[in-house]
DNA sequence: GCATGATCATGC
DNA sequence: GCATGATCATGC
């Protein structure tokens, strides 16, 4: 299968990732068609190789790291099973890579081959179970993983007590107790296989940098946790997402924000509702508690914005987006930017419509799925490079504005006018970020919202 | 009424 | 204390 051929696009990490989302809840006999791991050197690995082999079309003949070369994703299926109380476990460690005591020695933990693979991964966890088929095996988990930032500090720790070991010239004392959450785990087809080592004539057994199966069972399990699914009612479990949005919403149309606020209990006494009044009432109608992320919406990287459409159609303010670094603006190529992925995820719109007869009170109106079309895709990466212009010659203060292109612009986004960040030129300027405009999205939103009957 | 600079309010 | 979604304020 060439690449074209592919179901997702192998040089887009979303779609890498949105596709492989789609297996969530599945066995792979399911999704992908499959009747029977044909090649039995297949089996071996089991449900790993056969997800990459059949739902991914890897050519396992010319495999190389990382796994998803062309977006630098690491593909990782790895098993849970239940404990005897029926709790899910990791069933054994995580494996990444080889150690290579020669190299290692060299490397610097930030920079180190192991980060660049644990870096950004594509975990899929399934359910073992001996007495099934592995096409059979419950997928359950598949999410897009780094290291989290509150894990690095004990994984440096680990990753340097191993490394400073071989340092010392005793990889082969290397052992498992040494460290909590990564180890130098032994990895070979027999166990009198043995490797050189850089400070000592003493040969080591093999080993593989592995995060611990207890820490995978955590990772697991905070992957699982604070996110909630909406619930399908008798009918409605072959319902579109949007649809099922739209749904729960609809019973509300019309309501002010205001009535809105009270509806859910948010209303406070002689002030103004809430300003992530809109995220709040989003999750209570999806029946989604205020703690926990909205499942679907997680997993299919959807960005939830209010919009406050004026009489004419406007949205009263344009939609802004983080601020962006001058430094990394300049350096990072469109397709690599924060933008790009920004731009490239779909947005749901709760829209509210400012009533005909009441001036400044805005009714919640209609809910819109929205994801920008790849020609104005274009129209952005051109905003952006104009802006990375500027910023090379010395200009970052002159923003792109909205007159100057038909879909976004920039402008200022900090706390005040002091709340600034060093260009490359070493002057400080105010954060600025990119911005949707408003006429634009006047546009988007009517095409929407007259397609529907 | 719009463009753009500036700031608020909340959550983490 | 900062990042971020949302909103306000000013001038043309």
């Amino acid at each position: 299968m060439t690449d074209t051929e592919l179901p997702y696009n192998i040089h887009d990490a979303n779609s890498v990732v949105e596709y492989a989302f789609e297996l969530i809840g599945k066995t792979l006999r399911e999704a992908a068609n499959v009747d029977e791991i044909a090649d039995p050197k297949r089996r071996k690995g089991s449900l790993g190789n056969a997800i990459e082999y059949y739902y991914f079309h890897m050519d396992p003949n010319s495999r190389s790291a990382p796994d998803f070369e062309e977006v630098g994703i690491e593909l990782k299926v790895t098993p849970r099973k239940l404990t005897k109380k029926g709790e899910r476990v990791a069933k054994e460690r995580l494996v990444i890579s080889m150690i290579n005591y020669m190299d290692v020695v060299n490397e610097e933990f930030e920079t180190s081959s192991l980060m660049h693979k644990a870096d950004d991964m594509l975990l899929i966890f399934y359910l073992y179970d001996k007495d099934k088929d592995p096409l059979d095996y419950d997928i359950e988990i598949v999410a897009r993983w780094g290291i989290p930032d509150e894990d690095l500090p004990i994984i440096k720790k680990d990753w340097e007590t191993v490394v400073n070991k071989v340092r010392a010239g005793l990889a082969h004392e290397l052992s498992g107790s040494d460290t909590l959450y990564l180890e130098a785990c032994t990895k070979s087809s027999n166990s009198s296989v043995r490797r050189e080592q850089p400070f000592s004539d003493i040969p080591a057994k093999p080993r593989a940098w592995a995060f611990k199966a207890s820490y995978m069972t955590n990772v697991a399990a905070g992957l699982d946790e604070g996110m909630q699914s909406i619930e399908r009612k008798q009918g409605e479990e072959e319902a579109s997402l949007f649809d099922l949005v739209r749904e729960r919403f609809a019973p509300y149309f019309g309501q002010t924000e205001q009535e809105l606020a009270e509806t859910f209990g948010y209303a406070r006494e002689g002030k103004r509702p809430p300003k992530n009044l809109c995220a709040l009432i989003t999750k209570k109608i999806l029946g989604v508690t205020e703690d926990a992320k909205i499942a679907e919406f997680e997993k299919a990287g959807i960005q939830t914005k209010t919009l406050r459409l004026q009489k004419n159609g406007r949205p009263k303010e344009a939609v802004s987006f983080p601020y962006f670094d001058y430094c990394e603006l300049v350096e990072t190529p469109f397709e690599e930017s924060d933008l790009h992925e920004q731009l490239s995820t779909r947005f749901m719109f709760v829209l509210f419509r400012e009533s005909e007869e009441e001036p400044g009170v805005y009714r919640l109106a209609d809910i819109a799925f929205w994801q920008m079309p790849d020609a104005d895709l274009e129209e952005a990466q051109a905003c952006y490079e104009e802006m990375q212009r500027r910023v090379r010659d010395g200009h970052a203060e002159d923003s792109v504005k909205s007159s100057e292109n038909r879909c976004c612009h920039v402008r200022p986004h900090g706390r005040n006018a002091q709340d600034t960040n060093m260009t490359p030129y070493g002057v400080p300027v105010i954060k600025k970020c990119f911005w949707l405009n408003q006429a634009y999205l006047k546009d988007e939103i009517e095409k929407i919202t007259q397609n529907r009957s």
